[in-house]
DNA sequence: TTGTAAGCGTTATCAT
DNA sequence: ATGATAACGCTTACAA
C-alpha cells in the first residue's frame, strides 16, 4: 500500500490539511514545518493520489483525442502519428495526460460515448478527422464537454482549429496555371469531409480568379485512397486534363498508376500536384509537388486551445474560436515546374 | 451537475446500495425492483462516476501505453500507429482505455515517471520499444508496476511480447544464400537495442547454418535511419559483398541511394533484403524484398497479456511470460529472386 | 433481498 | 499558521 496524507502528517507531526498545503504550494505554511513535511514526504515517498484528488477537484489533467473513423488509411499516412506526436508534446508541457479515444466501430460509438466520454475521466476532449455529419459533436455540444476539432466544422458553436485547405489547394492549382495549364482536372475528397469541399472550393476559388471556366467533368471525388485515386483518374482520362490536382498524396499515388497503366507519362503529359506531403510523396518517381500543412502544430494548437479553455484563460466566445493555419506548397518533380 | 447514486436511489424509492449492486449486475435485486431502478436511471440521465468508483476499487481501466524515446524515426514509419490500432482495440474489446506516454526529453523522464506513471491513474503499462538500459523497468519492477514491454527485454522479470526478429533475420539471410550468394553483408541495427542485436544474431545463425564463415568487416551497424544506412552502405562497398541484409528497411532505403550514387544496380549487381515491410518497400524502385513482422498483433498480445495479468486470469509466473510472433519473409524485386 | 454506514485519499471550509 | 471536519460519489461489509 502507497502512503497516504495521513502517514506523512503523522511522520511530520502536524495535520493531514497542512501536509495537503505544502503539496500543493499554499503560501500560509510556516518555512520550518514546510521542510520538515517536505523531509516526510521524501522519506516515505508519498506521491500524491491523483484518483482522490480529482474527486474533489473535479479535474483530472486528463484530454480526451478522439478519432472517430479509425480506418486504415489513417494509419498508413503519417497525419495520425505526427498530430499526436503535437498533441502529446504539448500536453506534457501542461502537465496533462493524453487519453486515445478510437473508434473502430462506428455502432458502438454511443456505447463509447457514455462509456468513455461521460465518465468524468476527461476535462475536455479534441477530435480530429470527424465527418460534417458525425453524431457526436452534437451529443457533446449537449452534455458541455468541452472540445475542440481539429479540421474546420460548420457548426458556429464548435471550436477548431484547421489547416488552410482552401488556399493551400488554390495555391496548387494557381501553381498549375501558371506552369501555363487551363485543363487542370481535380480528384477532391468525399463530399462529407470539410477538408475534401474546401480543397475542391480551392480548385473552383483559383480557376475563377484566373477566369478559367470550370468544367464539372474534370472534377471527380475519391475516398481519399489509394484505389479510389487511381478509378478517380481512369474516369478522367477520356476528358484529357493536361493537368491534375489531387486532394490527397495517397489518391495520388494511385492516380499515377493509372496514368502509367494508360501509358502518360508525368510530367510531360500530365501535370500532377497532390496534398499532404506524405514521405512518399518524395520517396517515388516522379517526386511528387504537393501540400504541406503543419499537422504536428495543428495538434499543439488543439491542444493549446482546448487547455487554455478548460483553465478559463481564453473566454467561451461564441462564435467559437477557429484557428487556421497556412499550408506550404512544395515543388517537385511530378507539376514539370523544376524542368 | 450530473445526477449521482443518491438522487436515482430517492428517483426509485430504494437506497444508494441498491442502486449500486443494479449498476454492477449484482444477483441479489428482486427483478422488479431492478427494473425501477433502470427507469429512474434512464429517466436523470445517470451515468456512473469512474472517478468516484476507482478511488475504492483500486482500478481504473486505463492502461499506459509507454513510448521513451519519442524520436523523430518513430514516426515516420508506421510500427507506431499500427502499434497503436492493435492496442487499442484491444483495449476496446475489454473495457480498457488507452493513455498515451510519450517521453520527448530523456530529462523529464523521472519527473514524468513519478506524476504519471505513479499517480493511481493507471492499472499497467506497456512500454514499446525501450532500449536494453533504459531506467524505466528497473523503476516499475521496484515499484511492483505491471507491465508488459513489445520487444523482449533480457531482464526474466519482464514479460513482453515480441516478433521474431532472430528467425526473421535468419529467414532473410537463408534466402539470399539459396540464391546463391556467399559474401553477404549486414547493415545492423544500434547495439543498445534488442531488436538490433537480434536481428544481427539471426544473420549470423544463417551463415553459420550454411557454413560460412563470418567475415567481421561484412558487418556494420546502423542506427535505424535512412543516413545511417546511407553511410554504413558506403562503409560496405569497399569489401565487395553481393547481397547485403538490411535491418530495417528505414536504412535499406538510404543503403539503396548509396548503391545508386556508387552505380550499382539493385538486384543485379547486389541483392538487398530489408526488414520491417514499411509502406515505402513496396513502393520504392526496385521494391524492396524484406521481413514483415505482426505489428498490430504484437499490440494487440501486449495488452491482452497485461490484462490477463491484472485480472489474474494468468499466474504472474517467473521467468516471466515471452510471447514471440513469427515474422514473414516478402519477396519482391530487390533479391532477385523473381528474375 | 435490502438498507445502514464506514470507508477510499484528497481538498476546502471553518474555527482557533 | 494550523487543525478539525465535512464533502466528493461510489463500493461493500455487515445488519436487518
Amino acid at each position: 500500500m502507497n502512503p497516504t496524507l495521513e502517514e506523512v502528517a503523522r511522520l511530520a507531526g502536524v495535520s493531514r490539511a497542512t501536509v495537503s498545503r505544502v503539496i500543493n504550494n499554499h503560501p500560509n505554511v510556516r518555512a520550518e514545518v514546510r521542510e520538515k513535511v517536505w523531509q516526510a514526504i521524501r522519506e516515505c515517498g508519498y506521491r500524491p493520489h491523483a484518483i482522490a484528488r480529482s474527486l474533489v477537484t473535479r479535474q483530472t489533467q486528463i484530454i480526451g483525442m478522439v478519432i472517430p473513423q479509425a480506418v486504415t488509411t489513417l494509419f498508413t499516412d503519417p497525419f495520425f502519428p505526427l498530430l499526436l506526436r503535437g498533441a502529446t508534446e504539448t500536453c506534457n508541457a501542461h502537465k496533462y495526460q493524453l487519453m486515445l479515444v478510437l473508434f473502430d466501430d462506428p455502432a458502438g460509438e454511443s456505447e463509447m460515448y457514455e462509456r468513455v466520454l461521460r465518465n468524468g475521466y476527461l476535462d475536455g476532449v479534441v477530435v480530429s478527422s470527424a465527418t460534417v455529419d458525425d453524431p457526436l459533436m452534437p451529443l457533446m455540444l449537449r452534455d458541455q464537454i468541452p472540445f475542440v476539432t481539429v479540421g474546420r466544422h460548420p457548426d458556429r458553436h464548435v471550436h477548431c482549429v484547421d489547416a488552410d485547405n482552401m488556399n493551400g489547394a488554390r495555391i496548387a492549382v494557381e501553381h498549375l496555371i501558371r506552369l501555363g495549364h487551363r485543363r487542370i482536372a481535380t480528384i477532391a475528397g468525399p463530399a462529407n469531409m470539410i477538408a475534401g469541399q474546401d480543397r475542391l472550393m480551392g480548385y473552383r476559388h483559383a480557376l475563377a480568379a484566373h477566369q478559367i471556366p470550370v468544367d464539372e467533368r474534370l472534377i471527380v471525388h475519391g475516398d481519399f485512397t489509394e484505389d479510389g485515386g487511381m478509378i478517380a483518374m481512369q474516369r478522367l482520362l477520356p476528358y484529357e486534363p493536361t493537368a491534375v490536382f489531387v486532394a490527397s498524396d495517397t489518391m495520388a499515388v494511385g492516380a499515377l498508376k493509372s496514368l502509367r497503366q494508360a501509358g502518360r507519362r508525368v510530367p510531360d503529359d500530365i501535370a500532377m500536384v497532390g496534398f499532404d506531403d506524405i514521405p512518399l510523396a518524395s520517396a517515388i518517381e516522379p517526386r511528387l509537388t504537393t501540400v504541406r500543412q503543419p499537422i504536428e502544430r495543428l495538434g499543439a494548437m488543439a491542444i493549446e486551445l482546448l487547455i487554455s479553455l478548460l483553465q478559463g484563460t481564453r473566454p467561451a466566445a461564441y462564435p467559437a474560436h477557429r484557428i487556421v493555419l497556412p499550408a506550404e506548397l512544395i515543388v517537385r518533380d511530378s507539376c514539370g515546374a523544376l524542368r
